[in-house]
Parts: structure tokens; C-alpha cells; sequence
DNA sequence: TGTACATCAGTGAACGCGCGTTCACTGATGTAC
DNA sequence: TGTACATCAGTGAACGCGCGTTCACTGATGTAC
């Protein structure tokens, strides 16, 4: 039966927040559309009044959760001024390691976007360059933009690829799981301290 | 029918090479058994009598991947003393990028392996380690073990997040996809100069 | 070396199953008068 | 404000399809004598 306009957008948004928690899980294959909109309190054909196809739910859904990350995250910074390393600590702690669903959608799907269309791989790199200029604003403005731009973009990239690869090992070998995320933080806070004018350059 | 005692070897050589190649390219759900037979040049049915199932399947052939793509490497290495650097120019080369079939699984899967079994992370994690290995030998001796060991696990789990989001975002951005290879080229590098006993600590 | 027979890798039809998608239908909502 | 009707989000059965897996069968290989 028909719901009202409020309704409709609450059944959408919710249809959002499943689809992206169960993509960040169990990927976006392994992710069917009734367990979406099981999971949001619909049925399956409840869906496609709101999406023309899983590919374009799947799009949207990638953004969706991005937006929702981003957004928390900057609720979680507040008015503070967080430098490199509170970020970095942030980033790689096993807290987000273990929040999977609830975590950095670029981590959680990395290697699988290459093989989606040209719209889910817009969405990632927007997602991408919103990360690193937040990241960029944790830089000290002595540093030359471009050292600040270039430092963000490894950072971030490092960051996904080792909380990828902390959860890949997990199961098998938690203390190299851990390894990896400190030894990431560790490099790039000694990449920082070296770029920093305050540090010489050879 | 019966084949002989070679054959069998070189089907089931076949059929591990032809899942490793497809499992890189399309993922692992994204694989099905008849493909990766036909590929190989038999029915689904004789995969049956080389592995008890898919998911046996995917474990081989994951191993079997790294240990041609490590061999490759090796042979490409020869006996030349190739430095940190070299290791980097080669790991995040854009022939690198563009060989997804052929290149490092780790790189084509690392978010998918968080959700396979225990014995498909055992298998990352031994892959990641010969890895780790194999760049460490690239770091002077003057550095201590230690920080060798640190950077060398902090390059590899940025080599992988390089590539992949450099993959990720290419149909939709290609120059944030080659920025992303050279800026975590040149962070490396910069940790990597910062960390060598020429360099005074602070 | 030659013969008889057991072995088993490979074939291809068939299985149940869950997938994404479609569609006739329902009935509360929103709208026109 | 009240009534009549068009709208359309949501339902749930049904669709074709490809998936992983099984199995009776085939016939060349390997082995026992």
C-alpha cells in the first residue's frame, strides 16, 4: 500500500544503511538485494521503487555509508585540533579494525571497486580526496602544500592498505594483524617528522 | 577416461593457474568452477577429483599465484643487488597496475580475504611475510633489525593499499590514480632516508 | 613381453538453491473538486 | 471541511539463470600375473 512521503524517505534511507553495512561485510557479491531490504524491515520488490538496480543501490550505498563516516568522524573531532598522529592513531587503532560494517568503507572494499563501474569508482574517489583533505588540515601550514598533499595521499592510501591486510592475516596471525597497523603509524609519523621544517632535508 | 600420471599433473597445474589468474581479475565470488575449467580446458566436473571444493580451490590457487608471481620476481631480480628503491620503482610501477591477472593477489584481493576462512589468512599472511622478507634484504645492514623489519611491513601494506585504490580510482580520476603510486613512492622513500643511521635521529 | 583386469581422471546430465528482476495486485496517501 | 478518485510504495508469487556439487558412466592407464 502506498506510505506517506515522510515514510518513503525513512524506507530509502534505511534501505542505504543496510546496503551499505552488509556491502562493507560481506562484499559487494556476497551481498544479496532481500537480505538489503530484509534487513531494512522490507521486501525485496519494495526496493526497486527506490532503485532502477543493485548496481545503482550499490553506488549510491558506497557514498551513502561514506558520507555517514565522514560525519561521524568529524562529530568525533569536535572543536579539537587534532595533529598527524591523533589522526593516525584514529585511523589505525583495532577499534576501526574491528568495526568492519561500521568502519571505513575504502578499507573494507578496496580491491573490489576496480572491478565495478566508472559510477562506484567516481564515488570511491571522491571519498578518497575528501579523506586526504580532511587529513591535509591536520598539516602544519610551514610545510609546502604540495609536501602536505603528498604526505595526505600516501597516508590515507597506507592507511586502507594496512587495515585491509591487518584484517586479512587476523584470523591466522593476530600478533602480525597488530604488527601492521603499528608499523604503519610508526613509518608515517617518522615520513612527517622528516618533512617537517623543523627536520632538514638532505 | 583415464589420463596418465603427467597429465594429471598438468590439469591440475592448469586449473590452478587458470583460478589464480581469475580470481584476481573478477574476485572470488565473481569466479565460478565451470569458468575456471573451461578455462583450463576440461569440464567442472574433473575439478572434482583435484579439490574437495570451491572453497579448497581458492585456497591453492591463492598460494599457488604467490608462489609463481614470487618466482617471477626472483627471476626479474637475477643477481643483481637491487636497493629499497628499485623494490618500490618496481612494485608500484604502472606495468604493475595494469597486470591485474598476473600481479600480486595480495594487492587483486586484500579486502576479500577477511572474509574467507582461517585457512585462506593463513595463506596471506605467509604470502605477506616472504614479501616482507624479500624487501628487507634490500635494506642496508648498518639499519637495525628492527627498524628494517618496521619499514619493510609498513612499504609492503602501503604497496598494497597503493595499488589497489590506484586500480579503484583509474576508470574515474587516472591522474589521482598514477599521483597515488608516486606519492607513496616518494613517502617511502622519505622514511626510508629518515631511518638510515646517515640521517641523525632526533 | 603379452594378456586380463582394476583403477580413476574426466565427461556431461541432473540436482537443489539463491540470485536479480518483473509484475499483477493492494490499499493508504495525496489531490482535485 | 467532506467526498471521490488517482497515485504509487510496498507485497509476494513467479521468471529465467547460473551457481556449486553430485553421480552414473566412459575408456585409457597402470598393474598383477
Amino acid at each position: 500500500m502506498r506510505v506517506s512521503k515522510e515514510q518513503v524517505l525513512k524506507n530509502k534511507t534505511a534501505l542505504l544503511d543496510a546496503a551499505s553495512r552488509l556491502i562493507r561485510r560481506t562484499g559487494i557479491e556476497g551481498t544479496g538485494v532481500a537480505e538489503v531490504a530484509a534487513e531494512a524491515g522490507l521486501t525485496h520488490g519494495a526496493l526497486y521503487a527506490h532503485f532502477s538496480s543493485k548496481e545503482e543501490l550499490v553506488a549510491e550505498a558506497f557514498w551513502h555509508g561514506f558520507v555517514c563516516n565522514i560525519a561521524a568522524t568529524r562529530a568525533w573531532v569536535g572543536d579539537r585540533k587534532l595533529g598527524f598522529e591523533d589522526y593516525l592513531d584514529g585511523l589505525l587503532s583495532s577499534d576501526m579494525r574491528a568495526d568492519l560494517e561500521g568502519g571505513c568503507p575504502m578499507a573494507a572494499l578496496a580491491s573490489e571497486i576496480g572491478r565495478q563501474g566508472r559510477g562506484v569508482s567516481a564515488s570511491f574517489a571522491k571519498a578518497f580526496e575528501q579523506m586526504v583533505e580532511m587529513l591535509e588540515t591536520s598539516l602544519e601550514r610551514t610545510m609546502p602544500a604540495k609536501q602536505r598533499r603528498r604526505l595526505a595521499v600516501a597516508a590515507i592510501s597506507a592507511e586502507i592498505g594496512a587495515m585491509a591486510i591487518s584484517r586479512a592475516v587476523r584470523k591466522a596471525d593476530a600478533a602480525l594483524s597488530d604488527e601492521v597497523l603499528q608499523a604503519t603509524k610508526e613509518v608515517l609519523t617518522t615520513a612527517h617528522e622528516r618533512q617537517r621544517p623543523t627536520a632538514k632535508r638532505s
